[in-house]
RNA sequence: CGGGGUGUAGAUCAGGGGUAGAUCGCAAGUUUUGGGAACUUGAUGUCGCAGGUUCAAAUCCUGUCACCCCGACCA
């Protein structure tokens, strides 16, 4: 392709919202434009990358057994009211109307319609395991859209679901999709690690996310540099952490004046922040009172609690009136004397506690001395690992501290087990006769986020650096003065040649000054880039220049495009 | 949904009751030509939209729309 034949609007300042590197970049190299809020245009070189990274997808997927289909983005109302989640889903949820007043939704994901779509024509065990997926657009009405690609209301994802006969096949499966989802990062060029996920809700199965390692990503992810662990940060769990034993002393209540935080007691009392006992008040959807405790420097993961109470599915702030109807005060709370409204949930690590402070259930009031052993109800409490991971924890699988950092989310892995199957009736025969659940699983990707998270870790002060397998070209040849005719013939024979050779290569034709150029190179970011100026006329050399390490080669013209594929495959 | 902010040329922004501005970009010309060239000339605006105040509104007021940021959390 030639430069004067594409459009590849550059800009040298990035528009003012563009918070995020990637985002900044992607602007100013002309990949994306945005249309609405959350909603973006791509321009020929942003679709070329996506379009490499979907084939990269597409390639794995289907050296899986994958079958690549397309199902519609406007979906009938009534298969989302059938498996419940019309009301379920809430807000997120693009819906429109036709001219007759038939309710439709913009697909925000496909398991109704692809259960719909097995459930008519699959009858039987001998059909199956079956895997289907799609790349297209998908709708989400987020509460902010924001980072450009990454948080956006309408995005390229691709999404595979897979029916099988049995639990065992549905893992299968789902480690099939494992192992592809790693080829695909790993041919992206990206760092990356697939992370125990929760998947709330859906309960049951597994989960992996797979995660971008960039300090600028919106989760938060621990990990083992030891062993291979990692897990997102609500999800990681915890061993218990054991004190040394000290001699106990008796409970005693003391007066702690305005000492309604972690903080003032801790100060008040002079005691080190570890030997605090932390009370956190939740309210869930019953509205009943759950108080979670946790050591004063540890924080409360709500999903663990979520998970520790039967019944339980929201939290919520509990109100005063909720803690003062369980004999108690906000600021000061207790599992010591705490009544039977609240439900108290106890974080393991503080069963091993001594001599420890918590709140009395009374105004400007602390108990010192608390060994929860000895002093808690043990009939009326639950314990459970309920807090949030922290830097330094020790593994749960080796016991190496663990190491924390930050992420982008660019996949997510689910067995969904027969929650859809069940709620939209698809059945098959099965070997022995009986009807049977098909067993599923969903997979999915997010292409824009992946080639922004693949900018957000490879770029400089001039630019993006890709990795050869998403550029959106692989070489670029630039003859520095393309109004020199011999300049010109030299670099199109060069470029010729490449092409010939099947590399994805751009003749930067354009008559611009050599620096502008340049620039434009190095801010696109194409891996490789051929210069051709009287220099390299004179000398029968071509001078190469390697975007991710600033190095210049310099090949005979003879051999120079065998040397450019070699270089390639390094890239 | 709550709080804050911003809407002026293609982009980034200044201005602030009386002729619509700068820089970059764009077009033409001359010179230049290995890291975003110099000079000359030129084109480009419902000053987000609607109402109001005024002799006069881009400017003040009201409403509205769009966009951006922060929050919706550990007593």
């Amino acid at each position: 392709m030639r430069a004067t034949q594409l459009y590849a609007p550059t800009l040298r300042e990035s528009p003012a919202e563009a918070e995020l590197v990637s985002h900044k970049l992607m602007y100013r190299a002309g990949f994306i434009r945005k249309a609405a809020g959350g909603i973006y245009s791509y321009l020929p070189l942003g679709w070329r990358t996506m379009k490499k990274i979907m084939q990269i997808i597409r390639e794995e997927m289907d050296a899986k057994g994958g079958q690549e289909i397309m199902m519609p983005i406007m979906q009938p109302a009534e298969l989302w009211k059938e498996s419940g989640r019309w009301a379920v889903y809430g807000d997120e949820m693009m819906r429109l109307k036709d001219r007759h007043g038939r309710e439709f939704a913009l697909g925000p994901t496909h398991e109704e319609i692809v259960t719909s779509l097995i459930r008519d024509e699959v009858r039987s065990y001998k059909q199956l395991p079956l895997m289907f997926y799609q790349i297209q657009n998908k709708y989400r009405d987020e509460i902010r859209p924001r980072f450009g690609l990454m948080r956006s209301r309408e995005f390229v994802m691709k999404d595979l679901y897979s029916f099988d006969r049995d639990v065992d096949g549905m893992n299968i499966s789902y480690e099939k999709m494992y192992d592809a989802y790693s080829r695909i990062f790993e041919r992206c060029g990206l760092k990356f690690r697939a992370v125990e996920a929760d998947n709330g809700a859906i309960g049951g199965g597994h989960s992996h996310e797979f995660t971008v390692l960039a300090p600028s990503g919106e989760s938060s992810i621990a990990y083992c540099e030891k062993c291979n662990f990692a897990a997102s940060d609500e999800k990681a769990e915890l061993k218990i952490i054991h004190a040394a034993p000290e001699e106990l002393r008796p409970l005693k209540k003391v007066l702690t004046p305005d000492c309604h935080t972690i903080e003032l007691v801790k100060n008040f009392l002079n005691v080190p922040i570890e030997k605090t006992i932390k009370a956190v008040a939740f309210m869930d959807d019953e509205e009943r009172l759950i108080v979670a405790f946790v050591r004063g420097d540890h924080d409360v993961n709500e999903i663990k609690v979520i998970n520790s109470v039967a019944g339980a599915n929201h939290l919520y702030m509990a109100g005063e009136k909720l803690i003062e109807a369980a004999n108690s005060c906000a600021g000061f709370m207790s599992p010591i004397g705490l009544n039977d409204k609240a439900i108290i949930v106890v974080d393991q690590s503080v069963m091993e506690m001594s001599n420890a402070v918590t709140g009395a259930n009374e105004v400007d009031a602390h108990f010192i001395n608390v060994t929860p052993r000895r002093d808690f109800d043990a009939r009326k409490i639950t314990v459970a690992d309920i807090r949030m991971v922290q830097e330094g924890d020790p593994c749960p699988h080796c016991g190496e501290p663990l190491k924390m950092t930050r992420g982008i989310e660019v996949g997510q892995i689910f067995t969904l087990g027969k929650k859809y199957s069940e709620a939209l009736n698809a059945t098959f025969l099965d070997e022995d006769g009986t009807t049977k659940y098909f067993e599923m699983g969903c997979y999915g990707i997010g292409v824009g986020r992946t080639m922004a998270a693949a900018i957000e870790q490879n770029n400089d002060a001039d630019g993006i650096i890709w990795a050869r397998a998403i550029a959106p070209f692989e070489v670029v040849v630039v003859p520095v003065n393309a109004k020199d005719s011999a300049q010109l013939a030299f670099a199109e024979e060069i470029y010729n040649e490449l092409a010939a050779a099947g590399v994805d290569v751009l003749l930067d034709d354009r008559k611009e000054r050599a620096g502008v150029k340049f620039k434009d190179c190095d801010l696109i970011g194409y891996p490789l880039r051929v210069t051709v100026s009287p220099k390299t006329l004179d000398s029968g050399n071509v001078e190469i220049k390697v975007r991710r390490s600033e190095e210049f080669l310099n090949f005979a013209r003879e051999t120079c495009t065998e040397k450019i594929l070699e270089l390639l495959e390094t890239l």
